[in-house]
DNA sequence: CTTCTCGGATACCGGCACTATCCAATCATT
DNA sequence: AATGATTGGATAGTGCCGGTATCCGAGAAG
């Protein structure tokens, strides 16, 4: 496969493919001569993964090119290459630690995850991407003068993890490392638009249950 | 309060609330004479919405500049108030109702409302930005050969849907329809990052249940 | 009276995801 | 063999977006 049927069997443009070569989103064809290379399916696979993490995850360039890295490192073990992509993920503001707000936030997540028995959650406090995540959105809605806490996050807590369970569980249905991991990063960037666009239209239903379309 | 100390209070730089001001995110202040005008505590709150949803949630500006408006608009009843508001959020391409794999997904969407009962839902079939949402996800899923489906989503709807109800009891909680309102946007903006947020942790943490730090 | 600060208008900036153009080598067709 | 299209590679340019910087003349503060 040549450029160009790669690039009418994705439907990306060519110059887009030639612009995620030079990235290094996407590796090299097999270089036949000068002009000349050539590409396989695993090349199209990998250019729709690329696309579906810009487009539907909205991950940056960069970011992509990250993630892909550790996919792609054999040199490590499948959890922690999965953990290594996943951290990568994330496009959170660092929380500003010097702000009142921020550090009551982080005592606010410290109690949470006593209270629900995370212990390997706790460990990974001040560490984890998703740890801080969750501080800055605390730290923002408490500064807006809500009262929104450990208390309130408890029960989303407890379904999240149920959740967690379900992608753990689908994750361990494919038979190899490989597509495991690549099932996984899959899982969290397109998955999660989809857990978000179903908990959208299960707050329209559940809206429209209790009050009708007034 | 003066532009200064609005800025020096929110931690927001002059310049940018001058941007924001002439990008309509912000109402102009009490006009005092030619060259000062004051400020009060609702446009500082109203600021500091404004920085949460474009730092934490990502909204972009314009974005920001319509859903405000659907809060502000006295004309309307706070059902369809929050629901304009909601809808104009999400930031999805539109999918291609050419391709097949769209088409597919479409059907498979139906039958995941259907096997869930969320008839309310079935009713905003392609108007809601939410069920577009799912469909592209969905597609994109297919496209890379993997089997995702109504099947497989099912599970995960129905922790949406419980995660739902609590978003609308805490709502219920606020006694006027104006914080109801500001609380709902809030928390598809905010909490929405925060559930992510919790989602991750929750993956950690039941990884290393699973699986240790191997 | 002088210096500061105000609000308002306008121009500019850097990052990002592409997109367009050019080039010489080579392929496909006549 | 001639010719026109296509290839990969290099480089420059585009459009958008969120924000900055600069300038201005009117008024406030000391």
């Amino acid at each position: 496969m040549r450029l160009a049927e790669l690039s009418t069997r994705s439907g990306v443009s060519v110059a887009t493919i030639k612009y995620y070569l030079r990235e290094g989103l996407l590796p090299q064809g097999r270089q036949i001569n000068a002009t000349t290379s050539e590409y396989d399916e695993e090349h199209l696979r990998r250019l729709r993964l690329v696309r579906a993490m810009i487009q539907i995850g909205r991950v940056p360039v960069a970011t992509v090119r990250e993630v892909l890295g550790h996919v792609d490192d054999d040199s490590l073990g499948r959890t922690i290459r999965l953990g290594a992509a996943l951290w990568a993920l994330p496009q959170v503001p660092e929380p500003d630690e010097d702000d009142e707000y921020v550090r009551a936030a982080h005592r606010e997540v410290g109690a949470l995850l006593d209270r629900l028995g995370w212990q390997h959650a706790q460990q990974l406090t001040s560490i984890s991407p998703a740890y801080r995540s969750l501080v800055v959105a605390l730290a923002a809605f408490r500064r807006l003068g809500f009262d929104w806490g450990a208390e309130q996050l408890a029960p989303y807590a407890e379904l999240m993890h149920r959740t967690a369970v379900l992608d753990l569980d689908n994750m361990e249905a494919y038979p190899s490392d490989a597509e495991q991991v690549e099932f996984a990063i899959l899982g969290a960037i397109l998955n999660e638009p989809a857990l978000q666009a179903l908990h959208r239209l299960a707050q329209e239903e559940e809206s429209a249950r209790r009050y009708g379309f007034e």
